[in-house]
Formats: C-alpha cells, structure tokens, sequence
DNA sequence: TGGAAAGATTACCACACTGGTATGCTTTAT
DNA sequence: ATAAAGCATACCAGTGTGGTAATCTTTCCA
C-alpha cells in the first residue's frame, strides 16, 4: 500500500486548517472542531508538528497555534518527515551500516536513487499545493508518457 | 519512515538474482544461498512474485524460476504493488467514499496529486535501473533545484 | 509406475507499531 | 490567585509484518 500514517495525515489537515485563518491563533478545541479530530489525538499531533518548527505554539491563557511560516513555505516532505522521520525506503538507505542480508548491498545505490527521486518529488510539492489542489490539474496521466523517463530523470 | 516492507526489498533482490543468471532456471535452493534469505521466507517472496506474473515458474522435477520479462520492462512499481497493493498515500487515495473525517474531504485531490506523482516515478524506474545504479549518477541532489518545482510538475 | 525433486498452499505465532485515550503537570494572562 | 491553555507521560487494544513449519501437488525419469 506504501501508505502514510493517520497522523501524517492528521497533521496535514491541522495545517490546512491553521492555513484557512491566516495569522489567527487556534485553539485545541477550535482545531478539533475544525478538524472533526477528539482533542486527545489533537495533541499528539500538535506536539509532533510543534517539535518539527512548522507550528508555533503559545502557551498559558490566551494560548493558541499558528503556522510558523506561509503555506507556499511548508513543503509536504517536511511534514512526512516529522511524523514518519526520515524517508527511507528500505533500511539500508538510513544507515548503509547495518545490512543483515550482505548480498543486497549491491542494490543499496540503486535504491538511493529512487529514495532521492521521491524526496525530490515531496521537498517540491508544499502545503499550498496540496490545499489549491493545482497538481491534480497539471497532472493528467496522459502528459506523461514512458518516453520521457529520461527527460524526467535528467530534467 | 515512508518505507516500503521487508517482503517487498526481498522481491527486488530476488528479482536480481535472477536477472543476473539471465534466462537460466533457478530453484528455491539456489535462490536462497544466492540472496540470504531462509527458504521459508523465500517460498512467501515467490508466490507472490509468481502470483503478480514478474517470475514463471515451473514445478516438479527440474523445475525452477525464471524471469517473466527482461529487466528493462519490469517497473519498480509493479514489485511495489505486488508486495504492498495499490499504492495509496492516504486512505481517501484508495477508495474515496468511505472518509470518516469529513473536513479532510477537500484535501483528497489534493494528495491525489501527490499519489500520482509517486506513481509516475515509481513505473518510470525499472529493475535494470535499480541493478545498474544508473540513477544516482543522474541525479546529484544539486542538479534540481527549488526553481524547477513547475517544469518538474507540468513536464 | 513409483519415487524423488521441486514448487504450492496453508496455518500459526511473536513482535512491533499505530492509533486512540486518559491523567496529571506547567505556563501565562488578568 | 485562578482559570485558560498548552505539555508530557503513560497505557492499551488492534493490526500488520516477518518469520517459520508442516503438508499437499505436480513433474520428470529410471
């Protein structure tokens, strides 16, 4: 399925929804409702996206959370990334150290690749994107065709 | 983490050892010492390889495994998917109409995009791609800059 | 034609991870 | 001082993954 968690998805929604109302602080119980999330699962979101720097959070009465910059400055791999941490699609593109299974070393490079073109693909896309819904329009199936795998590689 | 499972790095490594020998037949034996990997997990990675049409088999006395189709024409997205199913980054990717959280709804296409995105890398990269480590050479993290966000994205 | 070689099928289990929830602590404005 | 609000921690159930074994079926060949 090469899913990401409920709560990188969770998190994204936050986001937007912190995006909706600009500079305004938000609330736990005003996100939650906003969200349609309980407050218990809010705040471990919260703490996730606060920890990663892409919320700023105020403590104490008056409090609230507020994006800590502009959704065209979020990128989609930031938040992927402070929920699951580091993309690696196999455990040898972490850390090249520790390879159980000797023979598969001479694939790890190969792999590499293919992790640097989905980090790539994720550090382009940010939360704007994804809020404005503008990929899916400049992203019909058809554009693409095999051809251009090596345009698309080499861009 | 963003990772795929251990069952599917299996499969692409099984998958080269077979390229290796080219169109030679090997058995479950050879297969094991030349990847690492126990015959008991090894029988789960072949069915699965046999079941998505990557590898035939043959049974029964000097039986064996032997590539479906040459290297070139197998996609990285086919093992994916035969190992993990259709690659769906959220729930609301895979089946659209049962969202349990409503407000998320409008975010759907949104992550389609994104889905799309992975999708079309993912069947543009091949197994002779990953066995030759032509992509990392192709792709110094220096070559893409921010700036070509849109090129990457309307190609 | 029977036995050996080889793949197919099924079932089971331990472990880790994820998602969800609750309970109590600390900070800050008024 | 007190109430509002975020912070930290801990716990638990369900699920999925990876690993392993036991048994069945097919095919070749002596």
């Amino acid at each position: 399925m090469l899913k990401i968690g409920k709560l990188t998805d969770y998190g994204i929604l936050v986001l937007d929804a912190l995006a909706q109302v600009g500079a305004v602080k938000q609330s736990t119980e005003e996100l939650a409702t906003a969200t349609g999330l309980t407050v218990s699962t809010l705040r471990k979101v919260m703490k996730t996206l606060v920890d990663a720097g892409l919320v700023i959070a105020r403590r104490g009465a008056h409090g609230g959370y507020k994006l800590a910059r502009s959704p065209q400055q979020i990128r989609i791999l930031d938040v992927v990334e402070a929920f699951e941490g580091p993309v690696a699609l196999t455990e040898c593109s972490q850390s090249a150290s520790d390879c159980e299974i000797q023979s598969s070393c001479s694939l790890v490079s190969g792999w590499m690749g293919v992790n640097e073109l989905l980090m790539q693909i994720l550090s382009r896309v940010t939360l704007e994107d994804v809020r404005q819904q503008t990929l899916s329009q400049h992203l019909p199936s058809t554009l693409l065709d095999a051809n251009q795998r090596i345009r698309l590689i080499n861009l």
